[in-house]
DNA sequence: ACACCGATTATCT
DNA sequence: GATAATCGGTGTA
């Protein structure tokens, strides 16, 4: 196993939110609370492709409070109370002023021994699964005070494998968005095939 | 295996 | 006042 690398910010500000979504599989997302390090391997996540997008908060346009974030530039992110009980945790792609943002919905455990050096003195492992992206959120403990920090800033990282060999990639559409019409049928889910989703 | 349901609250109308 | 990018539990099969 190579040593993980940071992904950069162009690698967000890039204006194809799908292709970034399916890219996103396979990376390494870690959490730095109170000096406590968690991580996870992302192997589910949806696209949700801005003002055109019935699905995404910002459809039309919409700039609240709320969406604000997703108008900030692309490696923002974006953590948002949903039912009022789940923090969701997504990452804004796009231009500043574009809100393209990509939900992530599922990880995988990963070894102390694939992360890198400088985050392996107070590692935790956890056990079990974190298919749904309210459950990841609770597992790495992201929460509504990491909203609209930038990635890569100082509390939640993310690092890609440079030599590992792409995951085989499931496509669907996307779940639980009944209202978006004929976008709920997008193909705009992603997970990795050895990765157990709740939701087929 | 699948259907239904209650929890719980910030946000939006 | 209604809604919501979910989850875990309960019930039926």
């Amino acid at each position: 196993m190579t040593e993980p690398v940071l992904v950069e910010q162009t690698f967000f500000l890039r204006d194809d939110v799908v292709s970034i979504a399916l890219e996103l599989i396979g990376k390494l997302l870690i959490v730095k609370n109170q000096g406590v390090v968690k991580a996870g391997i992302i192997a589910e996540t949806e696209a949700y492709a801005g003002i055109g997008d019935k699905a995404s908060h910002a459809y039309g346009g919409r700039r609240t409070t709320r969406t604000e974030t997703l108008y900030r530039a692309g490696g923002t992110v974006y953590v948002y109370l949903c039912y009022g009980v789940h923090h969701l945790f997504n990452i804004v792609t796009n231009q500043e002023n574009i809100p393209h943002a990509i939900l992530i919905r599922g990880i995988l455990p990963v070894n102390e021994e694939a992360i890198p050096e400088n985050f392996r003195d107070r590692f935790e492992a956890w056990n079990g699964t974190a298919n749904g992206p309210g459950k990841l959120t609770k597992k790495l403990g992201i929460h509504a005070e990491h909203n609209a920090i930038m990635l890569n800033s100082g509390s939640i990282w993310l690092y890609e494998f440079p030599e590992s060999h792409p995951f085989e990639i499931v496509t669907t559409s996307r779940v639980g968005i009944d209202y978006a019409g004929k976008d709920a049928y997008l193909p705009y889910r992603f997970y990795a095939r050895h990765y157990k989703p709740a939701k087929v």
